[in-house]
DNA sequence: GCAACTTACGAACGTTCGTACTATTGAAGC
DNA sequence: GCTTCAATAGTACGAACGTTCGTAAGTTGC
């Protein structure tokens, strides 16, 4: 790796870290270069503006949540196998605080839903497709027949993300000591019913 | 209401505005009193520090939060028609993206989780006090019988701050249509599920 | 060993930030 | 009508913001 590259890595390595405590409007490229013990312009030069520096994070919170949780996820067998190793993974991830920016993808979520630009952008495809990838392994393990053949994906999938979410905000910001064990018993509830093959008994639906 | 506190309330409204945009942390004293017409200094000191406004305007979410949904939700009668009424309203609340601060609750949950602080502090009692009334609700409605006797209220309250915080990302971050309607499924099936009668089918529980 | 290019620096730009102080206003109580 | 006091304006400050510029080193290719 050129001497460059490798300097750019470690700007947005440490910008990853602050992001992950301050958001990706935390980064300041003042402090960030006081961090790393090199000056402003030196640091600038490597992204052109601000949004391009928060671009580059973000594309490296999403290169390693590619690396953790898509490929290793994908690599078990099709059908529920691989749909639980995936959430699993994911589950891990979002765990992870502070050890890297784990839970960066999810804050962004919030900081940028209003706000126009290119991270908001990079930010929307890449999450869409990590969504659409579960609902594939959903249907598939529909296929399989491991899960009930008219199992909703979208709907399996949205349920899933909630789960994550909330235990984002019950260890992270409540501090609830039961995140972990709610989030697994939540996800184990949501495969057994998709599995279940007596019908949950439905009632009239409100208008 | 005296002069004084009558501009107070302007600035928070207005700041409120901005907050549902560029977060608790977007609010500028400078921008703030450019756009009420008045002078930075003015309006700075009826606060008496950016952290106080911004204190000020996530108490003003919180009651309205309370008007909103927390009191006209309370006056359903015991059991699951109160539960109803709050989660439902709960929802409505988080769908009118703009037209008030609707949304900024849960993306400062997001914003603040890793930020000690006067901000972080009110957050975490207002949204504990939030999620324990959920679930003494939803206690009262298995006591009422509407619900199985051995439901888990706290799992029950996490699954639906799931389907609201989903609902947020689906809706405001990647437009889906379906948002609402999913949210509302959702919703009816966590109530059927507490309410069955028919236990769903128990398989071998995860390590 | 010169040329071309990369990488980083230092200084400065104009703005905006939050916060202090002081001065002016305007209404209320006597 | 004068006093009093709360409310707002005015002005200034030092710091930090993102960005630009010209230039000095360092690296690479010939």
């Amino acid at each position: 790796m050129s001497k460059g590259a490798d300097t750019r890595d470690r700007i947005v390595q440490r910008a990853d870290r602050i992001a992950g405590l301050a958001g990706l409007d935390g980064i300041t490229i003042g402090v960030l270069a006081t961090d790393l013990g090199m000056s402003k312009s030196g640091l600038f030069a490597h992204f052109g503006s601000r949004e391009g520096l928060q671009l580059a994070v973000l594309r490296r919170a999403v290169d390693r949540f590619h690396a953790d949780v898509l490929y290793p996820g994908l690599r078990a067998k099709r059908g529920e196998p691989r749909l639980r190793s995936l959430v699993d993974k994911w589950l891990a991830w979002e765990r992870t605080r502070g050890a890297h920016g784990g839970d960066l993808l999810s804050a962004v979520a919030f900081e940028f839903d209003d706000r126009p630009g290119i991270v908001r952008d990079y930010l929307v495809t890449s999450q869409c497709r990590w969504l659409a990838t579960l609902a594939t392994a959903c249907a598939i393990a529909a296929e399989c027949g491991h899960f009930r053949a008219e199992v909703d994906a979208g709907g399996w999938v949205r349920e899933a993300h909630g789960i994550i979410l909330a235990h984002r905000v019950a260890q992270r910001l409540l501090g609830d000591a039961l995140a972990d064990a709610r989030a697994t018993a939540a996800f184990d509830a949501l495969f057994a019913r998709a599995r279940a093959i007596a019908r949950t008994p439905r009632r009239r639906r409100a208008a």
